[in-house]
DNA sequence: AATCCACGCAACCGCCGAATT
DNA sequence: AAATTCGGCGGTTGCGTGGAT
């Protein structure tokens, strides 16, 4: 892989310059230099960067920063009220993919969804399920902190299983909820935030995805596994990738682009 | 003014699959 | 084909902050 290999020269270079400076200062733990275990890391790598940076930390570890932190692009705070809804309606879809969430939010990241979605929105769900009104009734039961996530399957034949995803990139993303909206940019109108526009009907660029057909479809998948963790992984050939991209009409081309992957980005 | 507590968020951990040797 | 390495993901932890008491 061409493009990690050049991230970590990037990292290295960049921490060089900038270290782990913190511009928030506050919450969270202050980067330090103190040493960091190198688990998990490879050994090669984690030399590398720890020599090159003198920070003694992994290449895990630079990666983590790079990309929830350092990276140039990323939005910090202020998640707007669409993009609530759309992390509120992708979570219940998919569950707690943060990754591929986060790949429809532009500027976003998994970390920073999750950590939104733990914090914010899985109690204002719960406030909402617990009144007794739910607004996205597709939308998974919110997550307990400590519920084990995917681990947990649904009810036989009651609630929707979420669609099982693994590592399928989906770096770009068209909401063209309403003519203009590209233009317009983030400022997305607020009929956005609407029901009836939302509704179960979303538009990624020329596609608009039925996300209750979708989610039917898939309940009614034969992959759901015995495992009780959803069985395979939407990323494997034949299974959830293709069944969800012929369903969208999508249709990756096999390299590992296009298809969901690869949807064009106008929202920025 | 001091203390307590809840919250937000960056970082860490462990696991898994893909890629490489 | 098997073993090893690496990248990436989701879950969890723990620190700092700010509000409440």
């Amino acid at each position: 892989m061409a493009a990690p290999k050049a991230l970590i020269c990037a990292m290295i270079i960049l921490l060089g310059v900038v270290g782990f400076t913190c511009p928030r200062a506050s919450a969270g733990r202050v980067p330090s230099v103190a040493p960091v275990p190198v688990r998990g890391a490879s050994t090669g790598e984690s030399n590398i960067v720890s020599a090159g940076t003198g920070l003694n930390r992994c290449g895990k570890s630079c990666r983590l920063r790079w990309l929830n932190y350092l990276r140039p692009g990323i939005k910090r705070g202020n998640i707007s009220n669409d993009e609530e809804e759309l992390i509120v309606r992708l979570h219940g879809l998919l569950g707690n993919r943060w990754s591929l969430i986060a790949g429809r939010l532009p500027g976003r990241t998994d970390n920073e969804i999750k950590n939104y979605w733990n914090t914010t929105l899985s109690k204002r769900m719960l406030q909402s399920h617990g009144a007794g009104c739910s607004d996205h009734p597709q939308a998974k039961p919110p997550l307990p902190p400590q519920a084990g996530g995917e681990a947990q399957a649904p009810p036989e034949g009651t609630s929707s299983s979420p669609i099982r995803t693994k590592a399928l990139r989906c770096t770009n993303t068209v909401l063209a909820v309403a003519e203009g909206f590209h233009e317009q940019g983030r400022a997305a109108p607020e009929h956005v935030a609407e029901e009836d526009q939302l509704g179960d009907c979303l538009s990624i660029g020329s596609i608009d995805l039925d996300l209750e057909g979708i989610e039917l479809g898939f309940m009614m998948s034969p992959w759901s596994g015995a495992d009780g963790l959803g069985g395979q992984h939407f990323g494997a050939p034949g299974t959830e990738a293709d069944d969800l991209e012929e369903l969208l009409g999508l249709g990756g081309d096999g390299d590992g682009h296009g298809g969901l992957g690869d949807l064009e980005l106008a929202w920025l």
